[in-house]
DNA sequence: GCCACTTTTTTGCCCAGCGCAACGAAGTGC
DNA sequence: GCACTTCGTTGCGCTGGGCAAAAAAGTGGC
């Protein structure tokens, strides 16, 4: 309760975000950094480190000369690990992160019948037992993470509407959880990785941040003053029906012109194959395709782009985030799409700060199984000392 | 430090906040209400009390038969004030308000030179004076709120740059504060009016709403999650330039079709002029031909509260707040702008959870003087330990 | 009028957690 | 070896919350 100390959150959050934003770093600096006293810090790196989440490194010290030297600290990422499960339409995606966000063994398992949502969250979970057992079994597992898309009521830990599965009411928290014995969150897609961004990825120290997310389906997540933005009914940030596309497109919702129902990447797919620029109705061939050199296949990725800077000038203009990261595809892969999202956004926002506040996703192929497990990763980094440590992975 | 105590802020600004939203009100209610133990209601109660913003009022009990009866509390609105200058193109606005942000005592200053800024706030602090000491020389004033268009350096008091008059890198706080001796706070306009409603008017305890301002300009303010959210640059809620208006209408921006150009005032009075359905271009006029019952005049504004509602919907589907209130002259005057509002947006947004989460502005003829005040008050709710009885009112 | 009973409010005591300041630790340069 | 500098720790006091016991302020029965 004193003033201006904290920010928002404990003590010993603020320590170990510091931690994890500032690499190894010395105790005086995370005083420094936090605006908490040496002491504070000192009792909140052995409290940390009490639990395992944080280590002394010997570290290769800078010295400058005079001075009792620095014992740097860091985050510990041998001795615990975090699970995620992300469901999509056609498989569940597996991680294990350690605590850094980083991703240590990761694994694809294809619906054998997707309506059956017990079978399919069972086979994960065992699935995900096993590929601790085999590849990190001396890493304790602090929690389990699942990310989908869609419809989620977090405090529930229920996916009340998956947005392609079909899937209703479906109480994962507690499905999983008692497979796993693990303490389980589920979160939305587009709010876990908006999340993950803001701890390990580019987006680094901003506080607030808008995650523009555009695949199959297209949704944002916005964070502000440190919390994920939620809304009344958790549908913040639905730009999926904002009337930014082709006016010929019909969106099975109903109307015209919706963003994703033109530039979702199926949508986007069919345009290229019928255009004849691929082969098969195929995002990543087309990412390939341009990626190779085929203008034909760039020039569509570049257009899909600059519809994609419409939503995110939009974005900055209502909520003005200190950035807007991008996940889409052509962004990610092709140099061109990124500069010209940056241009368009330039152009047509008012408050953009500048062109380099607009940033590609900074997690390659494991986007699915980071937004996964940054869920869990999430709650520990926002309460670390409320960590329990669970029964063993498995049951 | 406690989980689950306070929400944000100090378990003092809690009760307040309590009291404020819900009478007189029993101690064990409040309790009940923040989720704080008796004990820390009954200190809290007494250190406010003791600071004079809260009292005890010998309630009309409504016996219950059985059992100690309450003592109510409430807001003490007899012994401090606060005070509030809205600087707009042509006067300035000056209010006085008690504790439950009810104007006391308002007057308009007109600016005789509108470029000399010193002067303009001089005058009004000097008239700020009087008008303490004529109509309510008892109370105690607690501090002055500045609001005005535009961008507004809230950290460094300073009007950076004023939407009409033309103002840049006004020092309004320290020009103010050395003329009256009170602390002074100053902020953007809708900003503050959206805090006003969330903290006195119909948005009531609602934890997140967007407030609408349509007027000469355009603009919105969120809050989320207890704050008003600023935004990077301070730039949050822009949505003057937004798309949504009229495409045959130029804006000064060098665009064609932005909302602000086509609803404000200025622009739809002089439509409603050309239009013949008035004799001068008067926003004002407009409204009393419709409130009259002049039908050409209702349909014009039942128009543009249409376009007003595209861009409540757009804020509903992005930020999806608990309410948007709506100031503007016809959605405040005349049912059936409301109305129209309603039903656009339950007809184009997605998330608006339901058509009376669209509510008109509370706060009549007096919005200027009470978004001003509310510039203090916000402060003063947000940490009433911290108010310093500051020196008397006019140095 | 007095007592049992109920509910509100206060008081006393304990405990978490931070800041302050003094102290111990671990180096360099002379 | 000693002065000096900076880093990290420890002891102490303060703030402010919760818990539990006590006090307060009524009603209704006798």
């Amino acid at each position: 309760m004193n003033p201006g100390v904290t920010g928002r959150g404990t003590a010993a959050a603020a320590v170990l975000g510091a931690v994890l934003r500032h690499g190894p770093v010395a105790r005086t600096t995370i005083a420094r950094l936090t605006g908490l006293s040496p002491a504070a810090v000192t009792r909140n790196c052995a409290a940390l480190a009490g639990l395992g989440l944080l280590t002394e490194v010997a570290g290769p010290l800078p010295y400058r000369g005079v001075g009792r030297p620095h014992t740097p600290v860091d985050v510990e990422t041998g001795r615990h690990l975090v699970a995620g499960i992300h469901v999509a339409h056609e498989h569940c995606t597996l991680a294990l992160l350690d605590l850094r966000g980083r991703v240590r063994a990761r694994l694809k398992v294809p619906h054998r019948d997707p309506d059956d949502h017990e079978e399919v969250l069972a086979t994960a979970a065992d699935r995900l037992v096993r590929l601790h057992a085999e590849h990190l079994p001396g890493h304790v597992p602090l929690g389990l993470g699942v990310a989908a898309g869609g419809w989620v009521d977090t405090e529930a830990g229920v996916l009340v509407e998956h947005a392609s599965l079909g899937w209703r009411d479906v109480p994962v928290r507690d499905l999983l959880a008692a497979r796993t014995g693990l303490p389980v969150l589920v979160d939305s897609h587009a709010r876990a990785l908006a999340r993950a961004e803001q701890l390990f990825g580019a987006a680094g120290h901003h506080e607030s941040l808008v995650h523009l997310f555009v695949g199959n389906v297209v949704d944002a997540a916005i964070i502000t003053g440190g919390g994920a933005h939620r809304g009344t009914r958790s549908a913040a940030g639905g730009v999926a029906h904002l009337a930014l596309g082709d006016p010929a497109i019909e969106c099975p919702c109903g109307r015209n012109g919706c963003l994703e129902a033109t530039v979702s990447d199926r949508a986007w797919a069919w345009r290229a194959y019928e255009a004849g620029v691929i082969a098969r109705p195929s995002i990543a061939d087309l990412g390939d395709a341009a990626v190779a050199g085929d203008p034909a296949a760039t020039a569509l990725l570049v257009d899909r782009a600059r519809i994609v800077a419409r939503a995110a000038a939009l974005l900055f203009d209502i909520v003005n985030p200190d950035v807007v990261v991008v996940t889409e595809l052509g962004v990610i892969r092709l140099p061109e799409c990124a500069d010209a999202v940056r241009a368009e956004v330039a152009a047509t926002s008012r408050a953009c700060p500048s062109p380099s506040a607009v940033l590609p996703s900074s997690f390659g192929r494991d986007v699915l199984g980071v937004a996964a497990g940054s869920v869990q990763l999430d709650a520990i980094y926002a309460d670390p000392l409320d960590i329990r440590n669970p029964i063993r992975l498995g049951v």
